[in-house]
DNA sequence: CGGTTAGTGCTAGTTTTTTAGCATGGTGCT
DNA sequence: AGCACCATGCTAAAAAACTAGCACTAACCG
């Protein structure tokens, strides 16, 4: 689909895309709501309209108002995020990934680090 | 800087710097050659120009051609990648991010889960 | 030297993106 | 009913992004 490609969205179209992902769906009004320093109600929906005929997203009605919703499910999303995110900042390295992860997410539980270690505990089990 | 918000570059100016945060610096040819179904070379070098008006980028001549260079460093630009990564795909959560990273990386050898291990177990030493 | 290649500075035209307003419909309250 | 508020569909204009070409310079090679 279209998110396989990280650059076929323009800065505004991105943006709300990135708030439909963070929120998992969104009304426009939660949109605009939701942009730093937005533009109008009216021009958020008509780039709505635009990423749905572009195929980007889907509504459902909803008690007289559009739920909009990312039409690559989150899961999908994210994976190829993370791809563009290793190639780009870190040269396909997982280690140098989580290595700053570990540096971004200050204050990690020990509870949380078990969990960390578990999953990669996981990934030994699995052959991976 | 600019950087801080992921939000502020066109569709086009971020996929050069992608090519520049990837390489780390580029002559015009290199960026030109480095983007997928490229427009003219002039054009990149045209964009280029307004990514350096715009302070994103700076320039050193070397032999009598320009080499491209990110104004905000890798080190923190990635960071701030992976914060904003974070808070759209992941809810914030780390645990989610690893697993994802660890799915998307496949066949990780046995020393590479080492030092991912290691990373969080350093994490723990350091209390944090 | 002249021709070719590779580079830069600059510009303007084209295309895309972005914006906001108008018209309309539905709902709830007085 | 009328009004206010909330929503949508649609449109066109403004702004931004994008593009490629021209003029020029420098270096290299025959």
């Amino acid at each position: 689909m279209v998110l396989k490609n990280q650059h076929k969205l323009s800065r505004r179209e991105r943006q709300i895309m990135d708030v439909l992902y963070r929120r998992g769906k969104a009304t426009a009004a939660e949109v605009h709501a939701a942009i730093p320093d937005p533009p109008s109600y009216s021009a958020v929906r008509a780039m709505l309209r635009v990423l749905e005929e572009k195929g980007h997203i889907r509504h459902e009605a909803q008690d007289l108002r559009y739920i909009f919703i990312p039409v690559v499910p989150r899961e999908k999303a994210r994976r190829s995020a993370v791809r563009h995110l290793l190639e780009t900042f870190f040269e396909g390295s997982p280690e140098q990934a989580v290595a700053t992860l570990l540096d971004v997410s200050r204050d990690l539980s020990p509870e949380e680090l078990d969990r960390l270690a578990a999953l990669i505990e996981k990934a030994r089990k699995e052959g991976r």
